[in-house]
DNA sequence: GATTAAAACCTAATAGCTTTAGGTTTCTCC
DNA sequence: GGAGAAACCTAAAGCTATTAGGTTTTAATC
């Protein structure tokens, strides 16, 4: 029997790959077992669960969308770096979108503390700073933006806008302006 | 062999309540034979496959949710029929999170084209109408509405708020004063 | 009440998935 | 070469979804 010289990062990268090529669901050990040439049973070598393997999914997401984040909003602010950000969340869905639906799932404890949600994090709160959004609302701000974002994009996903006029790019393009006039607007300390 | 006197509806209804009692992938067919008393098989005779059920559970969810719309934002109009009709929302995502749950999945075409999408959406754009919003930018509002409400939501139950400062609430007015905001400032026909 | 047909139920089977326990093989190090 | 660990396999158990065909119940008609 020889070896498949499997190892956790290559079995997630595939998994990540299914995901992208057929859905989220599709990931199941099987399949990958199918993929690898071994026996289902020979993976949990390498994950302890088919739970933990989706979790790793899920932070590798993480990673790959805080990178692309941070190379998009580099020398913006404001309006354009709110832009960048949310246009590289889309195209992260769009052409990553098994990937990107690894995201919804609730965050184990360990991927809330992971490196790459931290860097993601810290992105966000770097372009919210350039709207001079008093400090203690930062949060607040965060959680609107990732709302919108994120409730676009599973509308757009689930097929919500369907081929139906107007097209989605315009619907993209005014909630971020949307967006963009709510920071700037924002109340500010003790008016709310 | 009794007769369970089992019928579509009734099942359905089970089906919802199970899904808040225990989360929207508990259920399952035999599941709900267990509960009935029958065998999972013969739960075919009501149900055509476990996708149908779980579609009809959809549409369930959204006749109901657009009947609490309907009484919350009744006499009242821009800032209160937009709190009104978002709190509904959050309210029902709340007492019935498996129905909620229900209603994130890609709608099926005789579910776009029920009864109950119709009113939730007409409810919608009423609510929409009190900000004298160009008719054509309703849509464009209802997406971010929609998106908004439906993202916030799917990050509260997935827990990214966890029990971190601040409390989830401060964040959901902010939301909502951001929507209302964003809708009587938005931008006039040819400004886009 | 008897008969008929339809619907609701059951049984059996198939196919697929997840996971555990224990056995076998491969690889690395001494 | 030997030892030990890790990676693999086999077997089994448990769960789900669904189909095909058989059996039972029910309602309608005469």
């Amino acid at each position: 029997m020889a070896r498949a010289n499997l190892t956790p990062a290559v079995v997630i990268a595939a998994a990540a790959q299914l995901a992208d090529r057929e859905g989220f669901d599709a990931i199941t050990l099987s399949a990958l077992a199918r993929h690898f040439g071994v026996q289902t049973a020979s993976l949990y070598s390498h994950v302890r669960d088919r739970s933990a393997l989706l979790d790793s999914v899920q932070e590798l997401a993480l990673g790959e969308l805080a990178d692309r984040i941070a190379i998009a909003i580099g020398g913006r602010s404001q309006r354009d770096a709110l832009t960048a950000l949310a246009d590289a969340h889309r195209d992260y869905a769009r052409q990553f979108p098994g990937r990107w639906a690894a995201l919804q799932r609730p965050a184990a404890a360990t991927t809330v503390r992971s490196d790459a949600a931290g860097r993601l994090v810290a992105l966000t709160l770097a372009m919210l700073r350039g709207y001079q959004l008093p400090e203690t609302e930062l949060v607040h701000a965060t959680r609107l933006l990732g709302a919108t974002i994120n409730g676009f994009l599973a509308l757009e996903v689930a097929g919500s806008f369907g081929h139906r006029e107007p097209p989605a790019d315009a619907s993209w393009q005014r909630a971020l302006s949307a967006l963009d006039t709510a920071f700037r607007f924002w109340p500010t300390e003790g008016n709310h």
